[in-house]
Parts: structure tokens; sequence; C-alpha cells
DNA sequence: CTACTTGCAAATGGTTTGCAGGCGC
DNA sequence: GCGCCTGCAAACCATTTGCAAGTAG
């Protein structure tokens, strides 16, 4: 099990764009970018290699905000993050802002409203999965 | 503003099963559930009622938990969910546990990770928009 | 050379929309 | 009766999969 896999042109493009990147990305704007490196690169491509690199555990799924699932590298300090409804990009915040939503929030930012979701098992799952 | 819309026997079943429900439900739940009502509902007729009463703000969507929206009755004190990753099922937690997120889940329950979400406008949008 | 990958296109699954007929008021 | 509402089917959009051809090792 082990592994990586073979060392593609296109893997490269798509692990350098989300290395590179200092917020979750979608599918398509790993698209967009990645195509400055491999302008073939199709977004079936893309959807592979980032569910490749979410098994290896090196990407990270966001998947708590409205449309579509994002793309963070993995390893990162626990964090939460910030939604804008306008322009319906994600920001990172610093650290995990549970007690003090507010405070995390970048200047100029404003809170409209937060959640917090837990993940797990619950009793009649845990007992019999 | 100031609007209600028509009373009609699937805008009351669609109703009747939301205010029923603990917890948030899917559109396909409350299709199954008010069709024991109205058998002839369309699955688009109870789409179309969800999004009204999500603009009247009857209803709350809960968009944080994988695949598809759920839909809540409003007016509900802010709170945490729980979400079975087994069974794909999501549990309304009592109040806002940002701060004691294992304290807060119900016992039985096992936490695998939380995610705390922050929704408003960026400093480029507010200004902008 | 052989297996793993890619690109393109068709298939999926959730949600939305177009349209003709129905029902609330 | 007029207009909003419903049901059904087709349209959409994000993601996945089938398949023939390309490429890494």
């Amino acid at each position: 099990m082990s592994f990586s896999g073979m060392r593609t042109r296109q893997r490269e493009a798509i692990q350098e764009v989300l290395e590179a990147a200092e917020r979750p990305l979608s599918a398509h704007e790993v698209l967009g970018e990645a195509q400055g490196s491999v302008p073939r690169l199709g977004l079936a491509t893309v959807y592979r290699n980032l569910n490749r690199l979410l098994d290896e555990g090196w990407l990270v799924p966001i998947d708590s905000v409205g449309e579509g699932r994002r793309y963070e590298r993995a390893g990162k300090e626990h964090h939460g993050h910030y939604h804008c409804c306008t322009c319906d990009r994600v920001y990172d915040l610093s650290g995990c802002a549970a007690q003090a939503v507010s405070a995390t929030v970048p200047a100029g930012f404003t809170v409209e409203s937060h959640e917090l979701v837990v993940h797990g098992r619950c009793a009649d799952c845990a007992g019999a999965a």
C-alpha cells in the first residue's frame, strides 16, 4: 500500500498549486491554476488526483461551506474557516477559534454567523459497526 | 415583505413534517414523510417550498455536513450539529458547544472531529456590496 | 513492455427550471 | 376568473466512471 503512485506532469502541477495556496481551493480553482503549467489538463484528472491525495492524507477536505468541496494541504494546525457570503471564497482562521469567534476573524471582516459541526459515531453505530 | 403565499395541501404537509422533526431533514426525507399525506407530491414541489420557507425565514439551512443540504425549523436556540459518519444522520446538540465539544455530545456518541465555520463578509465585499 | 494515467465524453445524483394544467382565494 | 402552485420531464452543475491512447519506470 504504500503510496504515491507515478510522478506525472499533471500530478505535480496540481500539487504545486495546492502547496502554494493559502486558502482551501475548489476543484475548478485547482484546474484553472494548474492549466497554467499543463494546458490540456482535464477536470477528471484533477478530481482523480485530488481524491488520491486525500487518500494519501496529503490533502484535507473542507465540506463545511456551501456548494462543493474545497481542498487544503494537510498538516496545518487545526483552524477554523471563514466563508465570505458574497465572493464565496474560504479563508483560514488562525487556530481553533471556537471560544472567541469574533476575535479571530481578520480585521475588516464581519461575522454573520458561525457553525460548529462534530463528526463521529452515534451510540447505535459505535456499537453496531 | 410579508408574505406567506397560498395555503396548499402539499405546503402544509411539508411544514408539518418539518415542524415534527427533531433533527435536520434532507429534501428526500421531507418528500418521503410528506408523501404520507400527499402521495402524488413531487420532489420539485418539495424543493420549491423548502426554498420559499428559507426565504421567509421559517427554515434554516444546514450545509455543514457532507452530501446535500438539510433543513431545520428556525427559531431554535443556536446549537451545534452532530453528524454520524456511519448512518449519515444529523442530530442537534444542546446549545453552542464550541467551548466544550466533547461535553455536549450525547452519551454514547464518539467525537472524531469538529469544525467551526464562520459566515460573513470579507473586507473587500463588506465595502463593495 | 506493462501497468498506471490521462483526456474526452457519457453517466450520476442532487437541485432547479420550463411548461401545461389545477386549485386557492 | 386570475394568478400562484403543482407534477412531470428536461436542464444544470459538481463529481465520477468508461474507454482508447499515452507515458512512467
